[in-house]
DNA sequence: TCTGGGGTCCTAGGACCC
DNA sequence: TCTGGGGTCCTAGGACCC
């Protein structure tokens, strides 16, 4: 059997290099596109990261670059992203046997027993998508996922960064076809920060005990690993050393969980201002639990204050079983209510809330092994496909169920990406022509 | 004034039982 | 008037990912 192999493959800056698709004037410049209420930065031009602009900078913080650096920034277009993603993902599958889509702009390929030149398939695939697509991407190559991960951030770095790798790196590398020094040295001048599964409070205790680049992590004694920190950190590390822990899930697998959660523009106290929200929150996630086809068994529901006001904090969240199994918008709205009644504190600044289904199971269960009867709920479910039907078509919010509904300016959240009408429709027509 | 949203997996600790 | 020990289940919360 052909040893394990896998690609990673991730479009860089990926929103913004979206949105240089159809406006390439934006190339060059420092470009940032912001969340659901123009709340932070989500993605970043390499322009703006140059200017020092991290990851989930705040708006309010940065927005003075506009006048000072010409920074652009432009709200998130999450269905024009998705189109583009789709269009990547199908070019991208042809580099190897089998795909994981792993986010909107990641996936990984199974290249194991794939035969000739890899650097050279990769780049061709690379430019592919650049050509046809229009979106810039890097390929890192590894005999596990996670070298496969940091195999890309080295292709990204080296391009990016001219200096901090080999040149030869930049856009495609591949870790299985190094030898031992070459591969110890580009470990070396790894921090262990850019490790897929390592994150900041990891970080901060490898550090402490001397682990600073991956070659050091990579040669850590996996018991220690185990003992003091957990069977999750002790995975990363044998993959690290090219032993495959973590295979390919090509399956696209059912959502355990669904959550509708926002932040509010401003802070709300009221009761019946949060009963909206959530209702409308509830709602949401039983559309998107009826797309899969599924039925919650519980439903979440919690509020928070803001951990950035000096306000009194508050905190809570609390499960409501269901009666049994439903997808249907009424019983799941009464339930995350009587979840919110039950946590409710008059007194505190609420800035976001949130629904999440739970313990989810697939619609057939239900009417085939537990035999009921046919009863109300399955007139209900036809009138939830009228429901998602009409929303569908006539966008979201046209008809709401059993909602009093605020005045959209006097909601205190924003569904601004659902209800807008999109910027840009994608056509073929539209891509950028081909060069053969 | 203004700090995203949607996920997964694991662990610690409490309740309960024998 | 003593305060065991192990198993299981559940929940809350932590840590991580993009």
């Amino acid at each position: 059997m052909a040893s394990p192999l896998y690609a990673l493959v991730d479009g860089n800056n990926f929103y913004v290099s979206c949105e240089r698709v159809f406006r390439p004037g934006l190339n060059g410049q420092p470009v940032v596109v912001l969340s659901n209420n123009d709340g932070c930065a989500i993605a970043r031009s390499n322009e703006a990261k140059a200017l020092g602009i991290a990851m989930g900078a705040p708006w309010f913080k940065i927005r003075h670059m506009q006048e000072s650096h010409g920074l652009v920034a432009l709200s998130a277009n999450f269905p024009l992203y998705g189109d583009l993603s789709d269009r990547m993902m199908s070019l991208v599958a042809g580099l190897g046997h089998h795909q994981e889509i792993y986010s909107i702009d990641e996936s990984f390929v199974d290249l194991s027993g794939v035969r000739g030149d890899l650097l050279k398939r990769s780049r061709t695939i690379r430019e592919r998508v650049l050509q046809w697509v229009g979106i810039p991407c890097c390929i890192g190559i590894g005999p596990t996922k996670t070298l496969a991960k940091l195999a890309n951030h080295i292709a990204k770095n080296a391009e990016r960064k001219p200096g901090s790798y080999p040149a030869g790196l930049a856009q495609v590398c591949n870790l299985a076809a190094m030898d031992r020094a070459t591969l110890e040295s580009v470990l070396a001048a790894t921090a262990v920060d850019e490790v897929w599964g390592v994150g900041r409070q990891i970080v901060a205790q490898l550090k402490k005990g001397g682990i600073h680049t991956v070659l050091d992590l990579s040669r850590i004694d996996l018991g220690t690993v185990r003992q003091r920190w957990s069977v999750v950190l002790e995975r990363t590390v044998r993959e690290l050393q090219g032993q495959p822990c973590v295979g390919l899930e090509d399956a696209v697998s059912d959502k355990q969980q669904i959550a509708c959660t926002r932040s509010f523009g401003r802070v709300v106290s009221a009761l019946g201002d949060l009963s909206e929200a959530v209702s409308e929150f509830a709602s949401r996630a039983a559309e998107k639990l009826r797309r899969q086809d599924g039925q919650a068994c519980q439903v979440l529901t919690f509020v928070r204050t803001s951990p950035f006001r000096d306000d009194p904090q508050y905190s809570r969240s609390i499960v409501v079983p269901l009666r049994r199994p439903t997808s249907d918008t009424t019983r799941i709205v009464q339930a995350a209510l009587a979840g919110l009644q039950a946590i409710y504190k008059p007194g505190y600044l609420y800035a976001k809330a949130g629904v999440v289904l739970l313990e989810l199971q697939p619609a057939s269960v239900q009417q085939t092994e537990l035999g009921l009867e046919p009863d109300e709920d399955q007139n209900k479910g036809r009138l939830m496909d009228v429901l998602d039907g009409l929303n569908r078509r006539y966008g979201r919010g046209t008809v709401l169920l059993a909602s009093t509904g605020l005045a959209g300016d006097r909601r205190p959240w924003s569904m601004k990406q659902e209800l807008r009408t999109p910027q840009y429709t994608t056509r073929w027509e539209d891509m950028p022509v081909v060069h053969a």
